[in-house]
DNA sequence: GCGTCATTTTTTGCATACAAAAAATTTTTG
DNA sequence: CAAAAATTTTTTGTATGCAAAAAATGACGC
């Protein structure tokens, strides 16, 4: 009966590192310019430097950390530039999923969506917003899977994870919010009358709102920079 | 004087192994299914095993090899699938490229690509075909930088890289190559006339004969497949 | 008192050593 | 002789050790 359970270590250590490692940037706990320590790490992580230093490696080459020449690595903080970037290569990377999924939906999956949708309306009148979001993301995944296309998966969720950081928890302005929920209307119309043209068209604008809405928190924190850890103030 | 000579090793070790790796993968010195042997490597490269394993991660991370549990790393070898998404997502970075490009091109990058193209032609007339894809390659990383976004830049790089194994020796069928020119002076046209559409339709396009070329190329060596380098063939 | 330089400490980078898993080889058995 | 099992060998995965570089600390001079 117990056969799966002594199945544990199918996973290389170096993966595993190398996904707490992510949670701990998405979460802010490693905030964006930390140094990622390797004493510290592998002692909190239980692990020995060398497979915590082949994780950090990969997550320098999946982009969310950089290297620094005989100083170690640091957590990527973006500049305002990186984020106009990173969500315009975004948003042509959901342009065309958004496209795609138009052309190859199942009649299936489309249903599964337009039920999240409803259950995503259900969460945004009670502005319940970690609902929200989870449905949001369940839905923007599904239309990824839509579109059939596993590459184009992987390469949106590479390059959305830089992104995952800034939006830990993006207070939605009432305009925007309810701006975004009538685009995901528009998404659902066009994904039923596979209209490829118009889903890359609202997809695309809803990104380029997202933008907005991260832009401002950007600003707004630069303004006020939230205090870093306890663990990195001097004792 | 000698100021810069002595500068030598700014470079981590792990990234000049990455780099070697990648040369040896493009030029199919590691054909695709190859086993990495870190041993065999490591002797040859002449470094310990712990800067090549960080290396070899980097690749799994970037797609270019792929890690097996307790197994190793072998060269990725891409189905006819893989190629098929992989061309569809490098159509529409392509395409993004393009549409950028045409609206943020300066006069004097276009004066560029413009001597490139006409480069180009020459290679293509005398059937230069070493040249010719030199000048490609160029005008289209030209193309790349005129779009202004780095993270774009990087996604191309990343996603094309693994499809440079492919392209290592591809004849160009005459027709399909005539074609390729043709679409080159359509991308120039749309270029100087900073049309964004334009651009985005023309690059989709090339991109899907190049599929095209490429496709017909796997299948004709799936047929011959071509034999494995004698390092492989047991003594 | 402050800046600069020397010394110590820490940290990164690489190599080596050891353990566990997989592969290859030999042995055993039907 | 072939198939299976046991043994050896190889290979991967992880930890540790050591050297070089960077950072931190303290001494010295101005």
């Amino acid at each position: 009966m117990s056969a799966e359970i002594i199945s544990i270590p199918r996973l290389g250590l170096h993966e595993q590192v190398a996904h707490r490692l992510r949670q701990m940037l998405v979460e802010n706990r490693l905030p964006p310019g930390a140094k990622l320590n390797e004493r510290e790490l592998s002692e909190s992580l239980h692990v020995s430097r060398t497979p915590l230093r082949e994780a950090i490696k990969m997550l320098a080459a999946e982009g969310l950390v950089e290297l620094l020449p005989n100083r170690g690595a640091i957590a990527v903080s973006l500049t305002e530039s990186d984020v106009l970037n990173t969500f315009e290569v975004m948003a042509g990377l959901e342009a065309q999923s958004g496209e795609l999924a138009a052309r190859r939906i199942t009649d299936a999956e489309l249903l599964e969506i337009k039920a999240m949708h409803y259950e995503m309306l259900g969460a945004y009148t009670r502005r319940d917003l970690p609902g929200y979001y989870r449905l949001n993301a369940a839905i923007h995944n599904a239309i990824n899977q839509a579109a059939k296309n596993p590459v184009l998966t992987a390469t949106y969720k590479q390059v959305n994870a830089r992104l995952q950081a800034l939006r830990f928890r993006s207070n939605q302005d009432g305009e925007k919010w309810k701006n975004a929920v009538e685009e995901h209307e528009l998404m659902v119309a066009a994904l039923s009358a596979r209209d490829p043209d118009a889903m890359r068209t609202v997809l695309a604008s809803h990104l380029m709102n997202k933008l907005d809405v991260v832009l401002e928190q950007l600003r707004a924190s630069h303004a006020n920079p939230s205090p870093p850890p306890s663990s990195l103030i001097k004792a």
